[in-house]
Parts: C-alpha cells; sequence; structure tokens
RNA sequence: CGGGGUGUAGCUCAGCCAGGUUUAGAGCGCUUGGUUUGGGACCAAGAGGUCGACAGUUCGAAUCUGUCCACCCCGACCA
C-alpha cells in the first residue's frame, strides 16, 4: 500500500475524548473513528489488524474443533421472553419494531438463537459433543459506553457454545476452550490471566474470565502472590477474621449522641470494627432490604444481589432509608418487620457486636445472632479488598486492574431447560443438552493488543496481528535514484509475498519516522541517498534501537526473512 | 438514571467572567509556489467556521438568560 493512496492519514495530537494510550493511539494513527458514542468505523489499517486477530481466533477455535457458522442479529423477542432474558438484559437490550408492528431484538448475544438452531438441527446423542461458533456484532445499548473500543454499543463478539451428552463432556469442552482461547490471546501477544468470576445475565455455574492486567482496566482482579487463587472482585471471597469465642452476653443500650458513621462509633466506644454489626440498606426491586455486615467488612453488591437471586439493587439514602420507617445510623435488625433482613456469615458468627437501637443516638451492646436477631438469608456477601488474606492459603491477596479479554461458562442445562433443547441418550430417553458458552471481545482485543504494546512514539504491532509486516521509508523520494530504488523494492518485496506500506510522501525524514514509529509495523526498511551510496537499505526493528545496513542485493530475501507473511 | 465536565476551522485550543475595532483568532494539518532534507524544516501566498441547536434579553450576543441536543469522565451493567 502507497501511503500516498491510504485512506486517512495520521493525527499529530491526539483528540481529546481520548484519555488511554490504546485509544489515542487507536485515533492518531487513524484505526479507528466514531460515528457516535459506543459506535465506530474501522478504518483499512484498524481493520486489516482486526482480520488478523478474527483468523487468530478462527484458527484456535477450529484447532478445538468448533465449526464456523453465522447467525442472525435480528431476532424475535419471543425468543428472549421464552428465556427469560428480555427482562434480565432488560434496556440493553435493543428493540425494534418491523412493518407489521412486531418487535425484533438486535442480538446481544445468541445462545437463544443457537439452542434454537440446536433444536432444529440435533436429536441424537450419536451427534454430540457439537462446537459451532461465530463472529457476529453484536447489539447492546449499554448504560455507557467508554474507553474508545472498550465499551461499546456495537462490537463484534466471538461466541462458540459447546453442546454435550453429559456433564464429564461438557468439561472436556471447557477444558479445550480454556487452551484456545489462553492461545488465541497469546499469538496476538496479550498476556492473559485465568481468573474466577460472577456469571451476571449469563447464569450458569463455573465460569472464568482471562484478564490482561493493566492500569487502564476497568475491571479489579485479587490475585494470591503465593497459590494460583485469582478471581474477579465481583467474586472473590477471602479469609475473614474470626471472632473470639465468647459467651452470649446480655443486650444492653449504651448512648451514642451523634455517632454514625461506623469509624466514629468505634473510635467512640472504644470497641474493635470486627466488634460492631454495619447495616446497610439496599433497595431491591424497590423494596427496602437491610444488609448486615461486620464493622470491619464491606458489601459487595453483585454478591448480594445473587443471594437475593437477582433482580436491581440499588444503595438506599439517608432520606429513602428514613421514609421507609428506618432509622439511618443507629438501625438494627432486631425488632424488625416488614423489611427483608440479609447478614454476611460474619456477624452470624460472631458474638457479642455492637449495633444500632433503631433509636436515634443510641446503639445496642451484645446483639447476638439468634437470639437477638435473625435474617432471612444468610451468605458471603462481603468484598475482598487488596490485602485481605487468600481463601485457599491466607497469603494477602493483591489488587490489580485489568481488562476482561473473554469469558467462558459452564451453562449446565439452565437454556436447554428453557428453551426445550433435548437429544436422545442411548436408551432412547430425552435428555437436555449440556452446554457451554465462551465469548471474546474482538475489537477489545485489538484496543488490548494496543495497550499491551506500545511505548511513547506509537503502537509497536506483534508481527501476527500487525497490519503490514514492513514499513518502507523513503527519504529524498524526489532524488530519481531513491524513487527508484525504493519502487523496485517495493514491488519486489509484494512479488516475494510481504505485506509492506510504502511512505511514498514527499514529507521530511522526522515527519517519515515518526509516522513509522506511530503507526508501528513490526520492520522499517529506509530507502536514501545515504543507503544508496552504500548500496544498501537501511533495516530497523520497531522494537530495536539499532538499525543495520542490508545490501541492496540481498535485501528482498533478508526482509522477507524477517517478515513472516 | 445520579454526579461532574466540555461543545469556537480536519486536530489541539485562546477569546466568554466585565456584550461593541472580531469583516471571529492562534498553533498544527490542508492548497499553491519556492528553499530545504536522516527524527514532526523555512519563506510567501491561500482555502477553511450557521462560535452545538432553538428561543429570549439588548440598539448590538461566540460572550448574558432559558430550554434542548451531542460528546467525555465518575458510579449502577458487560466482551
Amino acid at each position: 500500500m502507497r501511503f500516498t493512496h491510504l485512506f486517512g492519514k495520521t493525527l499529530r495530537q491526539a483528540p481529546a475524548e481520548a484519555e488511554t494510550p490504546n485509544h489515542q493511539l487507536l485515533l492518531r494513527a487513524r484505526l479507528i473513528t466514531q460515528l457516535t458514542a459506543g459506535v465506530y468505523s474501522y478504518l483499512p489499517l484498524g481493520w486489516r489488524a482486526l482480520l488478523k486477530i478474527r483468523q487468530i481466533i478462527r484458527e484456535e477455535m477450529d484447532a478445538a474443533g468448533g465449526q464456523e457458522v453465522m447467525l442472525p442479529g435480528l431476532q424475535p423477542v419471543e425468543l428472549w421472553e421464552e428465556s427469560g432474558r428480555r427482562k434480565a438484559f432488560g434496556e440493553t437490550l435493543f428493540v425494534l419494531k418491523d412493518r407489521r408492528d412486531r418487535e425484533l431484538a438486535l442480538g446481544p448475544t445468541h445462545e437463544e438463537v443457537v439452542v434454537d438452531l440446536f433444536k432444529r438441527l440435533v436429536q441424537s446423542y450419536r451427534e454430540l459433543p457439537i462446537m459451532i461458533f461465530q463472529m457476529q456484532t453484536k447489539f447492546r445499548d449499554e448504560p455507557r459506553p467508554r474507553g474508545g473500543l472498550m465499551r461499546t454499543r456495537e462490537f463484534t463478539m466471538m461466541d462458540l457454545y459447546s453442546f454435550d451428552a453429559d456433564y464429564e463432556g461438557l468439561d472436556v469442552s471447557y477444558d479445550k476452550m480454556l487452551v484456545a482461547y489462553k492461545n488465541s490471546f497469546d499469538r496476538c501477544g496479550v498476556p492473559t490471566i485465568k481468573v474466577l468470576a460472577d456469571p451476571g445475565t449469563i447464569g450458569g455455574a463455573d465460569n472464568n474470565e482471562f484478564m490482561h492486567l493493566t492500569d487502564v482496566g476497568e475491571d479489579q482482579v485479587l490475585i494470591c502472590p503465593h497459590c494460583d487463587y485469582a478471581a474477579n472482585t465481583e467474586k472473590a471471597s477471602f479469609r475473614k477474621r474470626t471472632a473470639e469465642a465468647e459467651a452470649p452476653l446480655p443486650m444492653q443500650e449504651v448512648a451514642t449522641p451523634g455517632q454514625k458513621p461506623i469509624d466514629d462509633l468505634v473510635a467512640f466506644l472504644g470497641v474493635p470494627p470486627w466488634k460492631t454489626l454495619k447495616a446497610v440498606f439496599y433497595a431491591h426491586d424497590r423494596a427496602p432490604v437491610f444488609v448486615a455486615v461486620r464493622g470491619d467488612l464491606e458489601v459487595n453488591e453483585t454478591k448480594l444481589r445473587n443471594a437475593l437471586g437477582g433482580g436491581e439493587l440499588r444503595l438506599m439514602d439517608d432520606r429513602a432509608v428514613e421514609a421507609a420507617g428506618l432509622v439511618p445510623g443507629a438501625a438494627s435488625p432486631t425488632g424488625l418487620r416488614g423489611v427483608r433482613v440479609v447478614a454476611d456469615d460474619s456477624v452470624v458468627d460472631s458474638p457479642n457486636l455492637v449495633g444500632g437501637a433503631n433509636t436515634p443516638d443510641v446503639h445496642h451492646l451484645n446483639l447476638n445472632y439468634g437470639r437477638d436477631w435473625q435474617a432471612e438469608i444468610v451468605a458471603d456477601i462481603a468484598l475482598a479488598r487488596d490485602g485481605d488474606p487468600c481463601p485457599n492459603c491466607d497469603t494477602p491477596l493483591q489488587m490489580r486492574r485489568a481488562i476482561e479479554m473473554g469469558h467462558v461458562f459452564k451453562l449446565g442445562t439452565v437454556y436447554s431447560d428453557k428453551l426445550g433443547a433435548t437429544y436422545l441418550d442411548a436408551e432412547g430417553k430425552a435428555r437436555p443438552v449440556v452446554m457451554g458458552c465462551y465469548g471474546i471481545g474482538v475489537e477489545r482485543l485489538l484496543a488490548t493488543v494496543i495497550e499491551a504494546n506500545h511505548d511513547e512514539k506509537g503502537i509497536i504491532w506483534p508481527a501476527s496481528v500487525a497490519p503490514y509486516q514492513v514499513h518502507l521509508v523513503a527519504l529524498n523520494i524526489e532524488d530519481a535514484a531513491v524513487r527508484e530504488a525504493a519502487e523496485k523494492l517495493y514491488d519486489d518485496l509484494r512479488a516475494a509475498g510481504v505485506d509492506v506500506l510504502y511512505d511514498d510522501r514527499e514529507e521530511s525524514p522526522g515527519v517519515k519516522f515518526n509516522d513509522a514509529d506511530l503507526l508501528g509495523m513490526p520492520l522499517r526498511v529506509t530507502v536514501s541517498r545515504r543507503t544508496l551510496e552504500k548500496q544498501s537499505v537501511e533495516l530497523k526493528g520497531r522494537r530495536e534501537k539499532e538499525s543495520s545496513l542490508v545490501p541492496l542485493a540481498d535485501a528482498v530475501s533478508t526482509i522477507a526473512g524477517r517478515a513472516p507473511s
């Protein structure tokens, strides 16, 4: 490709809307351009990289036994009602009406459609296992698109679905996918770790996320530096400080004027935080819920929502708490009526806690679970934080930010049951098919490739996904000898099967070198008067500091040898 | 949806508070000519803007007021 023909030129300054390095470089190198919030166009260089990424994923899915298909983006909304996920997705689901006033959804994902497909095509256990995948545009009306390609409303997902006769088969399929995912990210030059995760609206049991650790990630993970424990904060558990065994003491009232936040109360009464009961109020599907955790802990809203069986969860402010007839700052679970109570398992196991008395400026001493109050639900709803002890080995966990590259789920029979997807086993009995689903955000992966491979000058493409392998720079191109040599090299390299971007512009050397660094092709080849005097061309790897000269006669073979096609 | 912020040329921004020499500016980019040429050159001449939209206040609005829209950031959701 000649630079003078390339659609779009580079930007010296990054547009103000971009904050992260990957977003700035995507825009400056003209890989993408934004149409509207969370919707992007992919320009020639960006699209070429994306095609490379897609091909890598395709090869890995094929190698794992996947078969590629293409499923519709337009889906009848009835399918979503049948699976119960129309409500689960809520406003995130794009819904439109056809001319007959029937509702159609723009698919945010494809479990429903793929199960429908399974029902139409598969009858017997003899046909199992099956893995099918596709790369299709997904539409999600995200509450807040952000971070360039990190969270968009229209994006490509590679989604693979596995169908097995039983759970043992699912385990096999799942393990194959773990390998295929790791390989895909590795080949794209993105280091990842596998963490435990929350399944969210997808449902199902076991699931893992592939995370790329970086400060610009929107997720947080907790990693044990000692054992192999790693989990998304949404999911992470930790070893809670165990309460010392004590005989329950009689409950007592104590005046605590003006002591509302737990920190103040702790200082005022001189008790440690883990000897107190902290009350937090949430509106769950609009109904108030009393949430009790020990004073040294915080509530994990994802765990809480799961304990409540899903639904909408919101923190209540003091006014809403008062409106519900409760006392913010001195609330007590004792004698509550008409309010659901959810307790973290830590408070159940801790004797003689200090808690509110449902009277302003009064607290109770020696609250004991079972004797003084009860919870409707007891579960682990505590948020793991940086430094909390690893649940496996007690080592302090480390909190890191990360980008979620992929998410794999053991769905089991959640969808098969809801949508009636069965097969006949060897005895001729109908059984629900056991499913898994596995997704990679393709454009997000592109962004992460850049995030993981750049310096202050620009992108440093891994050869595997570089739009072009060679960036041929002709300096002083108005010099006929230079132009002639550069043109010939360009033609010869292409004839040798090398993807080359040829800077044939009449620009100063600085401009050309800076653009070469910004665009980040793996190998830079420079032709100039200076190199021609020595009958040679100059080669420099994007990651290398030093360049080297190669005789003109050997240029094509040397370059072709260094540049995988 | 709650909180914060920004809309002036392709990109980055000044001008707005104290309305009137602003026929609206700068740098970069773009066009033409010339001089340069191994790390974002220089000179000269140009092109390019309904100052986000609408309504209002005023003799007069980029500037003041109101409404709306768009985009960005922080939170609730996810690949």
